[in-house]
DNA sequence: TACCAGGTAAAAA
DNA sequence: TTTTTACATGGT
């Protein structure tokens, strides 16, 4: 299976990425051998091997059970062919809350090439390197950044503000990102759109792509509304409630159906 | 060149 | 209260 760079959280059972364990920046190596249960092999340069297995797990979603999804897939017939099609493919998960919300800041609004740009800038400059590959940058390195800092990597104003806020919030202790993923969905959303930088979007694309929560959709998002029309209605972008509509038969795995659906739509081009 | 792209906060009405 | 606007980069 394809890992589509420089977006690290398609489908794939092949993971390197450099990663932080017990503070230390480290290779984080994992390969998947069995699809359903899903097993993996693991290695990292941390001495660690229980955490560096227990994130391996995270990031690869293993917990996750497909089947029940699959069961459910089998009787539509357009999400079915394509859970055959995808058997075993599984949504990758970023290491940390922290990561996944700066990410979500910087994909709002702008296409999301050149939003990989602007993070791949902002991870070169503020991450720690080992062997080629840098480390996603720290709350504490993102908290002391400059506005102008951020803005030269290609952030916006308003953009910058928010990630640094974001991670000064986290760093000093007065946003506490374990207890934040702990949350119900209904939750997240409440408590995260009060934070300044995050709306209905991000809460949404957080807890489906973050968190792996996997009945979450972000209904109005732009991507999604044209998929659902294109696999699910005449073609055309589909209205926020159209798109509820059109995915309700999924539930209680909508996000990971629309997953499925935008994963399909890479594959096949 | 102009416009759109996996939104949001703040200004204006 | 509701509507409109500014914003950054990259592709077409």
């Amino acid at each position: 299976m394809a890992n589509f760079s420089p977006e690290p959280t398609i489908e794939t059972d092949v993971l390197r990425e450099a990663v932080r364990i017990d503070g230390k920046p480290c290779i984080l190596e994992a390969r998947q051998i069995k699809k359903t249960p899903a097993t993996i092999e693991v290695s990292s340069s941390s001495g660690n091997t229980t955490k560096t297995r227990e994130l391996a797990e995270w990031m690869l979603f293993i917990d996750l059970n497909l089947l029940p999804f699959y069961h459910m897939a089998k009787g539509h017939k357009i999400l079915g062919l394509i859970a055959k099609e995808l058997y075993g493919v599984r949504a990758l998960r970023t290491a940390s809350l922290f990561e996944m919300m700066v990410i979500a800041i910087t994909e709002q609004q702008i296409s999301l090439t050149a939003a990989y740009r602007i993070r791949d800038r902002v991870v070169q400059r503020f991450g720690e390197k080992i062997d080629g590959l840098s480390v996603f940058p720290t709350t504490e390195s993102l908290s002391k950044a400059s506005e102008r800092e951020l803005r030269s990597c290609g952030l916006s104003k308003r953009k910058a503000e928010y990630i640094r806020g974001t991670a000064q919030q986290v760093s000093d202790g007065s946003l506490d990102v374990d207890k934040l993923a702990t949350l119900s969905d209904d939750d997240f959303r409440e408590t995260l759109i009060k934070i300044r930088g995050f709306g209905p979007w991000s809460a949404n694309y957080i807890l489906v792509r973050g968190l792996g929560r996997v009945d979450c959709v972000p209904t109005d998002d732009l991507a999604v509304r044209s998929i659902v029309g294109k696999y699910l209605g005449d073609g055309k972008r589909m209205s926020e409630a159209q798109v509820l509509n059109a995915i309700e038969p999924f539930a209680p795995f909508r996000g990971l159906a629309v997953f499925y659906l935008l994963a399909h739509d890479r594959l096949s081009i």
